[in-house]
DNA sequence: TTGAAAGCGCTACCAG
DNA sequence: CTGGTAGCGCTTTCAA
C-alpha cells in the first residue's frame, strides 16, 4: 500500500511518521500525504505494525458468560475506559466451563494481546502461571484464586453473604436456606458469609437448606425454580432464601409464585447483583450490589497502569464493599435498611 | 521462538510444519518437536502469521448495547458456531451512535478481520461502501440499509408490528398507542406494521399515540416511563401500547403500574423481542419473538460461506417470520392467540 | 522428507 | 526534515 503512495514522490518512511503524527515532517509533505490518504481511504495494517512494536493496543476480556448482566455490564464499562486510552476490547465467553476458558485464553495469549482481564471459572492456578510465562499482565476479576498473586478487583464476598443474611435475620426469618454458587471464590465466600451470619445469631446450618448449583451463572431460571421446588419440599420449610446470584432468585420466586407461595410473606428472597431488571420482576427483588460498573472501571485503571509503566508494578488489590439494596421480596413489618458503602484497598 | 527451537537442530520450516499440521515431516521428528513445543508452553504468533496468509481468522460483531439481551444472545450463538470452525469473534458495541460505530468499524478493517457482522445504527451507506472497496465481507444483522445490496439476515419487521397491533385490536383495544424506535429500519417498519394493522381495520392512526424514542436500545427503563406518562396524559387515553422493545415495555408498564393502572384491564402492553426474563415480570409480558438465536446461527452460516467459498457469492437475505407470544399484558377474556412459524428466504 | 530464499506491511535506528 | 537499512515472526515456493 506504501506503494501506491510512493506516486507521492516521498518514502513510505515519509508516510508512516504522517500516520503516527510524528513530528519530525513537513507540515506541506504531510497535507499532500494526509490527503492522499484520505482519498485511498487507506488504513495502516495493524497487525503490521503490532508485529514490530510488540504491542497490539488489544486487551481481552474473558468472562463465564455474556447474557448476565453483571458481565455485560462489566464489559460495558471496561470498553468506555479503554476506547479513550486508544486501546480496543475483545471479549469473549467461557460458557463457565473451564476448557474453553484454557482455550480462549491460548487465544488470546497468541495473539500477543497487550492485558487480559478474566473472571475466571477455573479452580487450579496453572493456567495463571503459564499467563504470566507469557509475561501477558492480567487483572482478575470478579473471582480469585487461591495461592495467586495477582492483579484483582471485586467485591468481598463474605461481606456478601453475611450481610444478605443478616438482612433475612432481621426481617424475623428462622430458617434461613442458601441457594449456592459454584466452587469459585464467590460461590465459597459467599456460603462462608452465610454460615458466619448464622453462627453469630446462635443458629445452627441446616445441611438441607443449601442447595449446590455448580453452575451459577449459566441456564439459571431454570435452576433457581428447581433448587426452590427442593426447598419447598422440605420440612419444615425455610421461610427465607438467599440466593446466590439474581438469575437464580428470578427463577427460585417464579417457581414458588407459581405454586401459590407469597413473597415475602411465606418465604423472603434476596439475591445478588442487583441487576437492572430486579424492580420490575413480579415481586422486586431485594439484593446486594456488587458495584459491576466499578469494578469495569478499576480493571480498565490497573491494566492501563501496568501498560503504562515499564516495570511490572506488585499486584494490586482492589476489594469493594458490597451494598444492601431492600425491595419488596424482603420487605416484612419488622424490616430495618442496612446498608454499607466504605471500600478498602490494600 | 523459532531460534529457541532450534536447539533441536532441526530448522524453523520444520517447525512451522508441524506446528500447521502439515504432512511433510517425519514422524520422529514430528515428535521431537512437538515435546518441545509443549514443554515451552510456545505458542505462534498468530499476527505474524496472518501478516504472511492474509487471513486472521477474527470475525467481528459491531452491536448497539452489549446489555440488550437481544444482541447478547446473537453474539453467544455466533460465537459457538464460529468457534467451531476455528474462527474467534470480537465484539465491540457502538452504544446506538453512528459516530462510534463508524470507529469501531474503522478499527476492525484496519485490523483485517476475515468478515464483519454488523447491527448497525447508521442511516446512511457511505461507510458500507467503504468496508468494500477494503474487500472486507459483511453481514447485516436485525437491520437494513435503504439501498444497500447486502447479506441480511433478521426479523420482517412490518411483520412485527401488524402481529403485535393486531393482536391488540384481537384483544378488544380501541385505542392502541405506539412507544416506536429510532429512524432504523426497525423502527421505521415496525411502525409501517402498526400503521397497516390499524388501517385495515378501519381505524384512524392518531399522531399522539405515537411517541418516538431516538435511541430505542439505550438507557430504556426511564425512556419507558417517559413515554408512559406521556401517554397517560391523553385524552382519551390509550387503552393498548406496542412498544418498540422489552426493555422499553418493561420501563412503560413498571410505570403505569406505579399509577395504580391495570395491566391488561386498563391497557394492555405488547413488547418485542420475547427476552428470557419476560416472563418474570411484574405483569408478565406479551412478546414478539425475533429468533435471535437464529439471527446469530445464520449471520455465521452466511459469513462461513464467504469465507470458504473463492468468489464473492450474490448477496444473500433470510428474513424470519416474528412469533407472537402471549402473556399475562395482553390477556383479556376475548383474546384469541395467534402464532407464525413460517420462514422465507430470497 | 527437509530447508534456503524471499517477502507479508510496517517501524526502529541512524545516516544524510 | 528526510530516507536507507534491517528486521519483527511467520509462511510460501521450490530446490535439494
Amino acid at each position: 500500500m506504501k506503494d501506491i503512495a510512493r506516486d507521492l514522490g516521498v518514502s513510505v518512511i515519509t508516510i508512516s511518521k504522517v500516520l503516527r503524527n510524528h513530528p519530525d515532517v513537513g507540515d506541506e509533505t504531510r497535507e499532500r500525504v494526509l490527503a492522499r490518504v484520505k482519498e485511498l481511504d487507506y488504513r495502516p495494517n495493524l497487525a503490521a505494525r503490532s508485529l514490530v512494536t510488540g504491542r497490539t493496543y488489544l486487551v481481552g476480556l474473558v468472562v463465564p458468560d455474556l447474557l448476565h448482566p453483571f458481565f455485560a455490564e462489566i464489559a460495558k464499562s471496561l470498553s468506555e475506559i479503554l476506547r479513550g486510552s486508544g486501546y480496543y476490547l475483545i471479549i469473549s465467553s467461557s460458557e463457565e466451563d473451564p476448557d474453553i476458558e484454557e482455550q480462549e485464553i491460548s487465544q488470546l495469549l497468541a495473539r500477543r494481546l497487550d492485558a487480559i482481564i478474566i473472571a475466571s471459572c477455573r479452580s487450579t492456578v496453572d493456567l495463571f502461571f503459564r499467563i504470566e510465562k507469557q509475561k501477558t499482565p492480567y487483572v482478575l476479576i470478579d473471582r480469585v484464586l487461591p495461592g495467586l498473586a495477582a492483579n484483582f478487583i471485586g467485591v468481598d464476598d463474605e461481606a456478601v453473604g453475611r450481610l444478605a443474611t443478616s438482612h433475612l435475620i432481621d426481617i424475623g426469618c428462622k430458617r434461613i436456606a442458601h441457594i449456592r454458587g459454584p466452587e469459585t471464590s464467590t460461590g465459597i465466600r459467599r456460603v462462608e458469609g452465610y454460615r458466619r451470619a448464622l453462627a453469630q445469631t446462635g443458629r445452627r446450618v441446616v445441611d438441607n437448606y443449601i442447595i449446590t448449583e455448580r453452575k451459577g451463572d449459566v441456564d439459571t431460571k431454570q435452576r433457581g425454580a428447581d433448587a426452590m421446588r427442593e426447598l419447598l419440599g422440605l420440612n419444615p420449610r425455610p421461610d427465607g432464601v438467599f440466593c446466590f446470584n439474581d438469575p437464580l432468585a428470578m427463577g427460585a420466586m417464579n417457581y414458588a409464585i407459581d405454586q401459590g407461595i407469597r413473597i415475602p410473606e411465606d418465604i423472603a428472597v434476596i439475591g445478588c447483583g442487583n441487576l437492572h431488571y430486579d424492580d420490575s420482576l413480579r415481586v422486586p427483588l431485594s439484593s446486594i450490589d456488587q458495584h459491576s460498573r466499578r469494578i469495569g472501571e478499576e480493571a480498565a485503571r490497573i491494566a492501563l497502569g501496568i501498560l503504562n509503566s515499564k516495570m511490572p508494578p506488585r499486584p494490586e488489590t482492589v476489594v469493594l464493599q458490597p451494598e444492601l439494596i431492600v425491595r419488596r421480596s424482603t420487605q416484612r413489618r419488622e424490616a430495618k435498611q442496612a446498608s454499607s458503602k466504605t471500600k478498602s484497598r490494600s
